[in-house]
DNA sequence: TTAAGTGTTGCTCT
DNA sequence: AAGAGCAACACTTA
C-alpha cells in the first residue's frame, strides 16, 4: 500500500499529531524492522525528546528531533502510523509506539515486516547513500529532468516508474494508474516516447500523485474516495475499464502484477 | 487443506 | 549491464 502518496498522508497525519511534542514513553515491539540500530540505542534517542518537523522523500518519511537526530521510516507494503488517543491499546502488528507527555500517541505498524526502522545523520545524506532519484513531486522537477530520470531508452515505461533510483515515490499501483490515465500502455519503451507523450506522462504523473493526497486514500479504506473514473477500483481480473467498458487486462511487468485497459492504453 | 497471490526492496544470476 | 528470479515476511484468497 504505502507509496508516495500514502506516505504522505501519513506524514501529514504525523505532523499534525507530533509535532512539539515531547516523547514520553517508547515501546519496540518488534526489533526486526530496525535496521542498524539497537532497540536500546533507538528507545534512548527517541526517548524525551520532542518531534520538531516532518518530511518526506518518496517511500521514506523523515521525523527531525530536537536532539539533532533524524528517525527515519519506511512502511514497505503493509505499514501504517496510527494515532492514539488517550488510554488507547496498542494496535495489532505495532513495531513501534511513541507515547506523548499528555497520554496520546502514535503506532508504527508492519503487518509483513517489511518496512525499516533507521536512524540517519540528515536527510540528504541518507536519500544520497539509498541511491534515490528525485521525489515525484518535488516542485523543482520540471520536464527536463523528469526525462532524465527515466533513463535507459530501452527500458519498460512502467518499470521506469517504479525504480526508485530514478524517481521516488512509486510503486505497482500508482504506476498503473498515471499509465492509465496518460493512455500509455506499460510496457512502451521510454525511448519510444515523443515529446507530447512525455510531457503528458509528466502532467499526469504529478496530477494523479497529487490528487491521490488531496483525497486522502487511506482514511476511507483503500480506493472508496478515489475518482469512479480511475483505473485503481478497477484493478483486478473480471473488472471493465471505467473509460470504455473494456475488460481491463492482466499481465506482469517486470515481475509485478500489472493491470490495464488495452483499448485506451497504446502501445 | 494447501498453495498461490500480494501496493516493497535488494540480492544473485544471467 | 539491465533484467529476471527469488527471498524476506505474514496474511488473504482460490
Amino acid at each position: 500500500m504505502p507509496e508516495l502518496p500514502d506516505v504522505e498522508i501519513f506524514r501529514r497525519r504525523l505532523e499534525a499529531h507530533a509535532r512539539g511534542r515531547a516523547i514520553s514513553a517508547v515501546h519496540i515491539l518488534d526489533k526486526r524492522l530496525l535496521d542498524a540500530v539497537s532497540a536500546a540505542r533507538l528507545s534512548c534517542i527517541l526517548e524525551d525528546s520532542r518531534v520538531v518537523s516532518t518530511a518526506r522523500h518518496g517511500k521514506h518519511l523523515f521525523v527531525e528531533l530536537d536532539n539533532g537526530s533524524l528517525l527515519v521510516l519506511h512502511f514497505g507494503m503493509t505499514g501504517e502510523i496510527l494515532t492514539l488517543g488517550r488510554g488507547a491499546g496498542t494496535p495489532r502488528y505495532t513495531a513501534l509506539r511513541l507515547a506523548f507527555n499528555d497520554g496520546s500517541g502514535v503506532a508504527i505498524t508492519s503487518r509483513r515486516r517489511l518496512g525499516h526502522i533507521a536512524l540517519a545523520k540528515d536527510a540528504s545524506a541518507f536519500i544520497r547513500s539509498h541511491e534515490l532519484g528525485p521525489d515525484a513531486l518535488d516542485p523543482t522537477l520540471d520536464i527536463q529532468a523528469f526525462q532524465a530520470a527515466l533513463g535507459s531508452p530501452r527500458s519498460a515505461i512502467k518499470s521506469a516508474l517504479m525504480d526508485q533510483s530514478k524517481l521516488a515515490g512509486i510503486g505497482n499501483i500508482y504506476s498503473d494508474e498515471i499509465l492509465f490515465q496518460a493512455g500509455l500502455g506499460p510496457t512502451v519503451r521510454v525511448g519510444d516516447l515523443n515529446y507530447e507523450q512525455r510531457n503528458r506522462l509528466f502532467q499526469t504523473m504529478r496530477r494523479v500523485l497529487k490528487e491521490a493526497v488531496e483525497r486522502g486514500v487511506l482514511s476511507e479504506g483503500t480506493t472508496a474516495a478515489l475518482p469512479g473514473d480511475w483505473l485503481l477500483g478497477h484493478r483486478a481480473k473480471g473488472e471493465r475499464c471505467p473509460h470504455c467498458g473494456t475488460a481491463v487486462q492482466a499481465s506482469k511487468v517486470a515481475g509485478r502484477s500489472c493491470y490495464f485497459c488495452p483499448s485506451c492504453q497504446v502501445d
